[in-house]
DNA sequence: TAGAATGGTATTCATATGAATACCATCACG
DNA sequence: CGTGATGGTATTCATATGAATACCATTCTA
């Protein structure tokens, strides 16, 4: 039932490639016409049963298949003697695509088993305001993008057009964006700033010394 | 013309997470039903002017919305990229190879830049005599092997059949190990212990938050 | 203060797309 | 030797989806 024929594993390979080169699964007639195929019956078919044997998803509507294990086994074959390019981020500028071109320091292999599987970011930290946590001026902590986190954990916000990294707090509704030094004051988040948002989370740090 | 506006911004991480989640991009309806519009229309536009901006591209058919900026990087993330494998140790035994295989805790891949050349092995380091520097306990701590270090290092040295890092200090030929917390003492190398021996030198630092 | 750009509601339309019916060829397998 | 699964062609159909027209409120800027 899980086997697959070799027929489907190219079929599931292109779709497969599709996703990873555009962002988007192909259509039936995509796959069909790269295959040579005439009408869409035989893609079909094919992807009903890469279905039916659990290597893709389908979603409601138009062109929403998910790859579902092959990506994974990907990933994991990825993580044994390889590492990821994590693009490291200098500043990020309000009202920008967080990674755009002009903030990129450049890139750093991290193992993969410090970001599995998320979109992720390098900051390079800038002040003092998280020295008690043991993150240093200079320091870079590895973000994984989320748009909320849980209470006590430490993550990248934009407050006032400047990401800045804080532990984050949440009481009785109100954010609070909380510094692990006495010398620095917390940050309250009254509900209707709208320029407030949450980038991601601190699940790693790196330093390099010297 | 390259500036994008809050709301732009916001449509805008929701078509990047939505492929990074699922592999294809949300339809108009799911956009516009995600903020809580009624119609299409304000969400085509919105998804019309970052196409204008550069910062999405759209292919032929239903739902085929490609993320530019964004998504290269973040397929850039995803990519594969060459790292060196450095040894964990837990701890490190009197008398033994520094890599036996008992002290081995796994390996991290990490950036060649970091590690230029020489033989290196990671260190979880166990207490918080390092607290101020930086360094808490559970931290992995990239050390480059070398038998001796300067003035003012942070260093991983054999004492007493224990490894531990502290800060190297040489005065007038006498060695101290200067802890980097008021709560310890530093620890005074007379010149005959021959049980002293410098392992390497600290060069970097990563700590696996959670 | 006029005008452009943003960010919508309400409605409609053309079509790309998934899915179905009918039929057929090949191959493995008991 | 029949029977089921695979892998198709040819054709049709319902609809999810992108895109358009018309209209409006707000904001920012020249």
């Amino acid at each position: 039932m899980n086997t697959i024929t070799a027929r489907q594993q190219e079929i599931l390979t292109f779709i497969q490639q599709t996703v990873e080169q555009k962002g988007y699964p192909p259509s039936l007639r995509e796959i069909a016409g790269h295959f040579g195929m005439v009408g869409t019956r035989g893609a079909f078919k094919h992807v009903a049963a890469l279905i039916r044997k659990g290597h893709l998803r389908k979603g409601p509507g138009a062109r929403a298949l998910e790859v579902i294990s092959q990506s994974q086994t990907a990933r994991a074959v990825q993580s044994k003697s390889a590492g990821r390019a994590i693009p490291i981020l200098g500043r990020v500028a309000a009202g920008q695509p967080i990674l755009a071109e002009e903030n990129l320091l450049g890139h750093l292999t991290v193992d993969p088993s410090l970001v599995r599987g998320r979109e992720a970011f390098l900051l390079k930290v800038k002040g003092k305001s998280m020295r008690d946590a043991g993150i240093l001026d200079g320091d870079l902590v590895l973000v994984k993008r989320q748009a909320d986190a849980d209470s006590g954990e430490i993550v990248v916000a934009m407050v006032e057009g400047e990401a800045t990294v804080k532990r984050l707090i949440k009481k009785r509704g109100s954010l609070i964006l909380q510094p692990e030094n006495p010398d620095f004051d917390p940050i309250v988040i009254t509900e209707k700033d709208a320029s407030f948002q949450i980038l991601g989370k601190v699940v790693s740090l790196i330093r390099p010394v010297v």
